[in-house]
DNA sequence: ACAGGCATACATACATGAATGTAAACTTGC
DNA sequence: GCAAGTTTACATTCATGTATGTATGCCTGT
């Protein structure tokens, strides 16, 4: 059982706490299990995590196997985290993405502009991040590979971000529809929730089966069209 | 541990396998053992599961519970399903919408529509069933309470249906391309892609916290401003 | 500067509990 | 009486948490 690991040890001389399995570090260099180090092994613990949740769902995964997978044992998991809880709730520290940094990226340094358009810049801005390997595994363990529970409250902490994405998106509206910048028939609230379901929906619809389409292409195009057509037009009739 | 159980014995003079804690059922017209009360305790049963997947989520509800809610022992629940992912799967049957249906249940004995305006009565009428007790229950549970694996394939499931679900629907929209009633610059793979997300991220969305809003008055709106924006104005402008 | 001592960073071992699947017994309709 | 339907009992597996072991890093006093 624990064959591949000795064998390690025998071949590291010694070193057992070297993540090798993920991560090949080389051991002429690294100072030995400093600080840095075990910090890198709960690196190496979070990254081994990612990868088997989502190959076998939260719940289905014991820490034993996201220790293996680690290059260590379930005495290094239990001594970086309290339980796969606390260890989940890390892992997920590592890629959350707010609307307000979102706006931030998209707006400071900047000419202030309209409030649609920074609105516009942000969502085309998240689904950029959206597509970087671990913001994409990470999300496709929240949608399609982990359940809430008691233990792990998805509901509560998804109904968190919600609410703030809600909050901040809706006063853009707002702003929106005070400057004549969103068009009359519209109620900034629902544009807001049209957005968000939007966007939710194409994430949990993507990322459960990311080779139908091109979120590269797809994704844009959707958000493009979409404030496109809650904009007023000037004076040219598109169609 | 099974006293609750044996009380209910006792006090039921020796008819175990009736259903009496979600359904409680009069002992005095029922016909006994027969076929029909097999098949109603297979749908206490599945009621059952949907009450504890809803509470506890899938992975972490046992047979155990799921038969002691139904007034059954894990007996039972293997008699009338191989396991845990068959009764899940018994669970979902009870509960599909494909949209077909929703097309024929608003096209049929009618006059025949234009094709958005199906597409948006269908939604309308999928947005309704949503609202019945037992299907939020069950999409509840299937958006936020299970987790994808490898003996309770979601993620193929949800993508057959959703992959259906597209087809039938990009139809309706390259009709409508056709015939003029969709706007010229939304393609209509992309309206469809647009519908299809804003729908299911709602139903995320909404079904992760109800009481947020009402979607009874906030999804209709959703939909009907929708098809409105990508519905071409015939002569008047709209703001 | 260095020797001893303590804390850190793991690995190992163990005790516990819980869920599963199956087999066998029982009970009742037909 | 036979088979459908259901209970009970049992064996097995598996994850968890904790307790203990251990080696190394780091610090402190002299």
């Amino acid at each position: 059982m624990l064959c591949r690991r000795q064998l390690a040890l025998h071949h590291k001389k010694c070193r057992p706490n070297v993540p090798h399995s993920t991560h090949p570090v080389d051991d002429t260099t690294m100072p030995k299990r400093t600080k840095a180090e075990a910090e890198a092994t709960r690196e190496a613990l979070l990254d081994a995590a990612e990868v088997i949740f989502l190959e076998r769902g939260v719940s289905r995964t014991s820490l034993e196997q996201i220790a293996r997978q680690a290059g260590m044992t379930r005495g290094a998991v239990y001594w970086h985290f309290k339980n796969k809880s606390d260890l989940f709730h890390a892992m997920l520290d590592r890629v959350k993405m707010p609307l307000r940094q979102l706006l931030d990226d998209v707006e400071d340094a900047e000419q202030p502009r309209a409030p649609l358009e920074s609105l516009r810049l942000a969502t085309l801005h998240a689904l950029e991040r959206l597509q970087r390997p671990r913001s994409r595994r990470v999300h496709t363990i929240l949608f399609h590979r982990c359940e809430s529970s008691s233990d792990i409250d998805m509901l509560e902490l998804q109904d968190r971000l919600s609410c703030d994405c809600y909050e901040t998106m809706v006063e853009r509206f707002q702003e929106a529809r005070r400057t004549g910048t969103l068009v009359e028939s519209i109620e900034p609230e629902i544009a807001c929730r049209m957005l968000m379901s939007m966007f939710g929906g194409l994430m949990h619809d993507w990322l459960r089966a990311p080779q139908r389409y091109d979120i590269g292409e797809v994704g844009p195009c959707m958000i493009d069209t979409f404030f496109e057509r809650i904009t007023p037009t000037p004076a040219k009739p598109l169609d």
